[in-house]
DNA sequence: GAACCTAACTTAACGTCGTTAAGTAACGGA
DNA sequence: TCCGTTACTTAACGACGTTAAGTTAGGTTC
């Protein structure tokens, strides 16, 4: 069973090709105005072979969001030790804004374009999800009364 | 000389209702997603017909901007007589959220659209320019030194 | 080894978009 | 009466995302 496990070597080989030239131009030109011929040219394929990895560009899309939701919460295992939320909260904050000013085009993409909250992740773990992760530090902070409700 | 009076006041008529199907759509669909088909649809008159009005989309979307921060400046004509800055700050802050939770749509289309930055107001004057309202008030603080450079 | 099947593509096409070119009908002035 | 301008319309262009219909290489089956 040698030939089926190198056609799917090179199968997901073609993916991340796709995955990485989308990334590239999405990051440094926006969702907008990458097309997909422009991705297909970048990886020397047509544009329907494409449509042969991922349903569609939003599919593409989801997936490179996916990965860097992943990456960025790996910045909040770390946080998420700190016994005391005020300071849980100021180093969670910090670690946004660092992350924006580190990768503008990747913040861009995940947190000021629409269809990125389609991600599959993003909902409710807090491993994975840094926004239910900041509700979690406000809910706990204004259970000890210590926060104004609002 | 009355009939050329006539005649510029149906152009101004005709270009009035272009702004305000196009505010409608835009404000309740998103810019991206409201074709000048569709705008031409509701006032009834042929697609080409919007580009006797204006140059193209995103003029459009220019002008409709421009009256939109003007009428949003005017909420700090009053902010700009109070002598604390720092009470001005936090009024000024204010007026911003309370304009986006009144006017979500309008908040989206002003100040999360890239292109509504290349609206012709929008350049230092603080009477016209929100923006460089708060600047300057900043601007007061740490000149007092009663404010991180940061 | 010939016939067949499937995976991984390509070429051609569809419908829609923003926009422009080429009319055309109405109207005011010479 | 003819002419030119104004305010449009219809038809078309090129580019987009996407899909339908081939095509070809490689493995499987008899």
């Amino acid at each position: 069973m040698g030939p089926k496990e190198r056609r799917e070597r090179e199968r997901e080989e073609v993916r991340t090709r796709i995955l990485d030239a989308a990334r590239e131009l999405f990051a440094s030109e926006g969702v907008e105005s990458v097309t997909m011929r422009r991705i297909a040219d970048r990886i020397e394929y047509s544009p329907t072979a494409i449509y042969f990895h991922f349903k569609d560009k939003d599919a593409l899309l989801a997936e490179l969001c996916d990965c860097d939701f992943r990456a960025f919460s790996q910045n909040f295992i770390a946080i998420a030790r700190i016994p005391d939320p005020v300071e849980r909260l100021r180093l969670a904050g910090r670690a946004y804004v660092e992350f924006g000013l580190m990768h503008p085009s990747h913040y861009r993409l995940m947190f000021m374009t629409p269809k990125a909250a389609q991600s599959t992740i993003e909902r409710g773990n807090p491993e994975e999800d840094a926004y239910a992760f900041l509700k979690g530090i406000i809910a706990e902070l204004q259970g000890q009364g210590r926060l104004r409700d609002e």
